[in-house]
DNA sequence: AAATAATTATGATATATGTCAAGTATTAAA
DNA sequence: TTTAATACTTGACATATATCATAATTATTT
């Protein structure tokens, strides 16, 4: 269970995510003052594509997966985020909405910025601009490996890749407990959820991984990297 | 032949980018002073993954791609594009690096902003950096866009895909003058090019397409956005 | 114009991955 | 605890796409 939202979360907060440590005291102040928040369970929709974007939203406990939905087609995994992660997207100064969805994965907790807050701060304070933009550019870097790492690698190197890069930057034990489906983590690399059983089992019978229950542990973390290169 | 750059070419930029318009007289002039600009011929590298950005390139006359490059693979081109285009991308506020190459496909034509300058407009006017922002916002709606092509369509799909984007923002004629080989055409869809030889071969048997030499011409709009639509 | 290089076309074959189906295990609900 | 629902595994098979090889065009250089 989550623990209600202690007063000083924006200072926890101004620690986590680059942008907001530009902040002078009174923009915290008016930041703090606007401040309220939420919880969501596992499956609930944090962020829909295709609505509006009302606030800027931190997600600042649990897990999300970014999400872009296609009407038939099977969704695509963007990415897997943890706290701080600020909800922002390519739709805030085009046509104000979402160009994806966030899901919690997991129990999370989340506030809000009111959107004109955040168009304020990034019209007075160029160092908050600089910081924000710089999230953005570094999502967008690794956007263009997620292109690459579907296009070119094969189905042992993306789930190589995806596992070694989730226990690296998310789950960050070993072992850890892994979260997602075989549909999602098929979503997540490209492929039938089918196929990631047999990726899985064949990694498990090499000995690089092992499955107990809900919890995988890395084995062999150099030759995954090997797999997840030639892949 | 292209001919030398007219005085008033800012001016005719100033018309053609978002962001420009929302320069002062004032601005303007500092922007037209500090301007030079250069050609290049088909082939030629206008900005190369990896390097530093000194300046910011923009594409005043002439077709470039935009290219992802992986050391030991194919290259994944990830747009075509017309003047006027900003060659800005990720890296502006994160290291300063191009994270992609941008080629010249026919003869090209730019001009540059040094980067402090770039830098000083977006600090001092908030209107410009707002448009700014919102040609990468764009630009990142349109990425999304690819992936979701390159990873749930089938090659006939993504071919007639980039057939119909290409006829309309592109090439804007029909028939048009086709300048990508089939090499960069599957570079661009996520296929070989005897794929895309095949695909263009079945497209033209039904009907849907003629090429002549290096003109194509689109036969059967309709059909060509079913086939997108349904890969 | 001849020669060389680059691009394109096409067939035969290999391979990676998806699809369908059936069964098992796990989790949630009654 | 039993039942129902969901998630996972595995096999047999289908299919899309890549690879390799070779010939035919087309473009470029000499």
């Amino acid at each position: 269970m989550i623990e209600p939202t202690t007063p000083d979360s924006c200072q926890h907060c101004l620690m986590k995510c680059d942008a907001f440590q530009a902040l002078s005291l009174t923009e915290m102040e008016i930041l703090h003052q606007a401040k309220y928040d939420t919880t969501y369970r596992t499956g609930e929709v944090i962020a829909k594509q295709g609505a509006p974007i009302s606030h800027l939203v931190s997600l600042n406990e649990g897990l999300a997966k970014v999400v872009l939905e296609t009407p038939g087609e099977q969704d695509i995994i963007i990415s897997v985020e943890k706290p701080v992660f600020i909800l922002t997207g390519p739709g805030l100064f085009v046509d104000n909405r979402y160009h994806f969805s966030v899901i919690a994965i997991s129990e999370c907790r989340t506030c809000y910025l009111e959107i004109q807050q955040l168009h304020k701060l990034i019209d007075t304070n160029p160092d908050f601009a600089r910081r924000f933009y710089k999230t953005m550019g570094e999502r967008d870097i690794l956007l263009f490996n997620r292109i690459r790492s579907l296009n070119q690698k094969n189905m042992a190197g993306r789930i190589s890749e995806a596992l070694l890069n989730l226990q690296k930057f998310i789950f960050e034990t070993n072992p850890f407990d892994f979260i997602l489906t075989r549909q999602e983590l098929g979503e997540f690399t490209g492929m039938t959820k089918e196929s990631v059983s047999r990726i899985l089992k064949e990694f498990r019978e090499e000995g690089l991984i092992e499955i107990d229950d809900r919890k995988v542990e890395i084995l062999d973390f150099d030759k995954l990297r090997d797999i997840s290169r030639k892949g």
